[in-house]
DNA sequence: GGCTCTATGTCAATCGGTTGACATGTTTAA
DNA sequence: TTAAACATGTCAACCGATTGACATAGAGCC
């Protein structure tokens, strides 16, 4: 494997030139820059990241830990970090917690081993004292982390308004919200906070709320759960659920109990995940800007990284998508 | 950051004899164990990684290329690899090529760049030459790559013939056959020999096939293809498809044109991913064994670091899985 | 002619470990 | 008793870059 001695030997030049060539530092005329191309490209060089990153005492990997990738929400989000990683010329550590805490600590020490450039926390329970002093920046994904350098979110209480409203559009009067709440408590709460705030505004709006309990979030079979949510409530005739896959489910459930969705239901979902336009009705739901959020989240690395200012908090905005679940008469 | 030599100091020992507790080699005695590793604790050493790996020449990262992780199957892939990764101490190194077979070269040399101790290969469209003497083992992942150390499938001839022999169980008797191909040959196209092979072992069985481009793999969105595929075999009783996704559409493009499954239309899917049991109804499915696949290929990995031998191509069993697309009366 | 800018070279330290050679004791077992 | 096994130390080279100090020399300008 060449080494940028060879390179510099091919190229007739020092060490020194040759370093500067690849770091764009100093003075380099073009011939010398070309010359090096060359060299480079005959010897099928390829610099050792491992011998930058240790005198550089910094890694071009960014870390990121998610509690699961089985879900959509998260496989979506993660296809957005490498993306917007590799743009921005880092590579991505995957780590996927489950949620367990031994684990995130266990990620974090090794994030910590590996120098990275900075880390992305997608997961709530990492114990937060030991996000302090890590030489690199967190950035806390959908969670709330005062240890963390930053936070990005997205807009979760207006989503909440947002569905509210399509509902209450749609002339459902018999509202239930799903949502999943864990231990720690999450952006994501909010939506529902929005929601219920929405419907208060309404007359004749009655309004109901189920908690799904999240701990098994990695399974993504909430079926069991909703059955009884349906015992509960058998005469709602608007569901806003916190995420796409639970609204899915649902749509079974409700079929498996001879309810029609969206003439005697109307659902909307949260996220905008591929399953949302996989069901039969799709799914009306809330989208969420994941790329824009993933962008941010390595953009602020960056900065960080090049000592530059960056916000502490970040909240981008979400939208409503109509499709299928909430679709009425008059929108034909 | 403490380094070894701050362990050295604060335990009162030579770092020689730190790294030997810390790589297990030579003699060392318990007391002396325990002392270091108090010290470690002590001072909350991390040793780096970069600096380990670049003496050692090669680091504790296994590199994935994978099309895309929106598709459930390859996020439930890749979070088996993670686990089995990090299993036998390795990190992960994510990169998501779209398929694009640019950033799939980029992506290998990325890989050399960090002498990463093995690359899993889930894509077809590398320049297969570029593959050899790169200095690490190079697994190939459900693809047919000469150039590869080693491949990792599994019985895709098998799950054909489970499924042909599903459907004709089920009292079907006009059969179809969808799934995608790319350019490149892959082992998964052996899953239609399989079926036809064993449909034409059945009297009166007809079957036809449709092909789905796959060129937009990372869309997910196969309907309209699905839709035309229903105006050219209107008749079919029986359908059995690639994957689970294109299953699921067939789902909603069967349900708008009136034909209900089970009843009219049985259905096997391919994969055995969540969404199969999202489904109304559920999917059956042929299950593929995707975590012994993922911990073979860490395997194979680890095995080549430590010299030792390794299996050049591993087929693992596939197993069908029987939900209700596939339900008859006589089964309840 | 002196000054500054450009372009490159030499040299050595540094990043934080690993590893092997070699030395020096202390136990333990044959 | 004596060799082998155990336990640790010292020292230095090495992995493959980065970086800064300092030197050299030609080009362009006032």
């Amino acid at each position: 494997m060449a080494t940028l001695k060879d390179v510099a030997r091919e190229a007739g030049l020092s060490v020194g030139t040759v370093s500067r060539v690849l770091n764009n530092r100093g003075y380099i005329s073009e011939e010398t820059r070309q010359n090096v191309n060359r060299a480079m490209k005959k010897l099928n060089y390829q610099p050792n990241e491992m011998a930058r990153s240790l005198s550089k005492q910094r890694s071009s990997m960014i870390g990121v830990i998610v509690p699961t990738i089985s879900h959509p929400y998260f496989s979506k989000l993660i296809e957005s970090m490498e993306r917007a990683a590799h743009q921005e010329e880092y590579d991505l550590l995957l780590f996927v917690s489950q949620g367990r805490v031994d684990r995130e600590e266990e990620y974090v020490r090794a994030c910590i081993s590996n120098r990275v450039a900075g880390l992305i926390l997608c997961t709530g329970s990492v114990r937060t004292a030991r996000l302090k002093n890590l030489g690199f920046p967190v950035v806390a994904y959908e969670r709330l982390l005062n240890e963390a350098d930053a936070g990005v979110e997205c807009d979760n209480y207006e989503g909440g308004i947002l569905a509210a409203q399509e509902l209450i559009r749609c002339g459902c009067r018999n509202l239930l919200c799903i949502s999943g709440i864990g231990e720690v408590s999450m952006p994501a709460d909010v939506r529902r906070d929005g929601f219920m705030d929405a419907c208060a505004r309404h007359e004749g709006i009655r309004t109901q709320f189920f908690c799904c309990s999240e701990e098994r979030i990695t399974d993504l079979r909430y079926k069991s759960q909703l059955d009884e949510c349906m015992d509960l409530y058998p005469d709602v005739d608007g569901v806003f659920a916190s995420s796409d896959v639970i609204a899915a489910e649902l749509l079974g459930v409700l079929s498996s109990r001879g309810k029609r969705v969206p003439e005697d239901v109307k659902i909307v979902g949260y996220d905008d995940v591929f399953v949302s336009e996989l069901t039969t009705p799709d799914l009306t739901t809330i989208h969420q800007p994941v790329q824009e959020m993933a962008r941010t989240c390595i953009d602020i690395i960056r900065r960080a990284s090049e000592n530059e200012a960056f916000p502490a908090r970040t909240v981008l905005r979400v939208n409503l998508v109509r499709r299928g679940s909430t679709r009425t008469a008059q929108d034909e």
